[in-house]
DNA sequence: GGCTCTCTTTAGACGAGACTAAAGCTCGCC
DNA sequence: GGCGAGCTTTAGTCTCGTCTAAAGAGAGCC
């Protein structure tokens, strides 16, 4: 067993080096929630204990048994999300900080339960994708709702779960995955975007767009009644 | 918030102190796991923390404010285990190691929800009581199997959860709350019990059997089959 | 090429909680 | 009433993970 605060180290390194491969000392102490000091140290220790490499002064990048790690608590967090969700009726928006506290607590065993109560699901309620068993992800880059233009259609994939406030902002207007909408307008030099669900339209500031990840429709194709 | 190291001293004195008032240091580190030293260090801590009484060479107990805490972790405990049993299909001996890892790190949201799954239930799968909010527990004393002359009849009610391999032998023998049994002998000077259960007989030793609690019948009732 | 600004690392300390070894109480027994 | 045996407590360390303060690297800019 290796620790809570290690697990998170972990998991906070995976998700930093997702988008900017290797990762400065500074990232993961504010992701961790930690001094700079703090996080340096810990880095060393992850090293010694051969799930990073740290390049001294120019960040760390998780070793594959430190990556192994973190995708099995990141799993561990999203089965959990969507447990809660989906068995407890909780939520959107809390689901991921009751997960943040059981990820580390539970067993395989547990694990194996819930999965199985699910029917093994590959996505979280904010459409994160389930790392599965042996430590694979398909995690691919989507396009957001910024990239798209007037006039286009597409169905809401992924949202960012790291507020929850807007989280529960998006519920109230209807937009999470599996929801298809449609970019009527945009005000230029990244003003707001003008977007149709169902009947009607919602004004989003240029920033929110951008943390939500669609999947393009054809125009002509219908938007599937999907969730 | 406490810290599940606390809590776990809590919950252990607490059980202690069930069943003989003061508790030496010796016991309460024998239940936690830790040296006496360790656990005088820790008793001294909760006494400053308010939440033990310390009388030095001769034992501690819990004050007002500690026993609400450790009756709120036997809470989760009891409510965790139901829930794995009911919700998720997990065997009778294994719950218990469960939540011992899970009733530190839930909230009080998760506790409202799973008990609402449950209906509000008032006993865990061992026949353990389960406090109620309010940090009230109806825990009488039930008579023992061992209690029992020849020729009576009673419905177990409770069955110790200290120890899997034990509740594994019992599940295997169909011996838990809500089955009724007939004492047809007993062996002199702490001997086996002559024990049946609807057409089969078990031999169970004596100490086995004095961890069973039951509720005596009348004769003539015929044994109703509940759960 | 040297300065400076920023980020990172080292050094030293602290609080929790555990441990071992040694010293201190209690209490039963003679 | 005194003496051990057996608990308990104290004393001193250790590890983990954190912090602050101070020293060190790196990189852009002149």
């Amino acid at each position: 067993m290796l620790g809570s605060v290690v697990e998170d180290y972990l998991k906070g390194i995976y998700k930093l080096q997702q988008e900017h491969g290797r990762v400065p000392t500074s990232a993961v102490a504010q992701r961790v929630g930690v001094t700079d000091a703090s996080a340096t140290n810990m880095i060393k220790r992850l090293a010694e204990l051969g799930l990073a490499r740290h390049h001294p002064y120019r960040g760390v990048e998780l070793t594959e048994a430190g990556e192994k790690v973190a995708l099995e608590v990141i799993r561990h967090h999203r089965l959990i999300e969507l447990y809660l969700k989906e068995a407890l009726g909780y939520p959107w928006d809390q689901v991921d900080a009751e997960a943040e506290r059981l990820e580390h607590h539970i067993s395989e065993e547990f694990e194996d339960r819930i999965d199985a109560a699910l029917g093994h699901p590959t996505v979280d309620p904010h459409g994160d994708p389930i790392p599965s068993k042996d430590g694979t992800v398909d995690d691919e880059y989507l396009p957001r709702l910024t990239d798209l233009q007037p006039g286009e259609r597409a169905v809401i994939r992924r949202v960012s779960d790291r507020d929850a406030e807007r989280l529960r902002y998006l519920a109230q207007l209807g937009l999470y995955p599996g929801v298809a909408v449609y970019l009527r307008e945009r005000a230029p030099f990244n003003g707001p975007l003008f977007v149709r669900v169902g009947d009607t339209e919602h004004v989003l500031g240029h920033d929110l767009a951008a943390t939500i990840g669609v999947e393009q429709r054809r125009d002509a194709e219908p938007a599937p009644a999907e969730r």
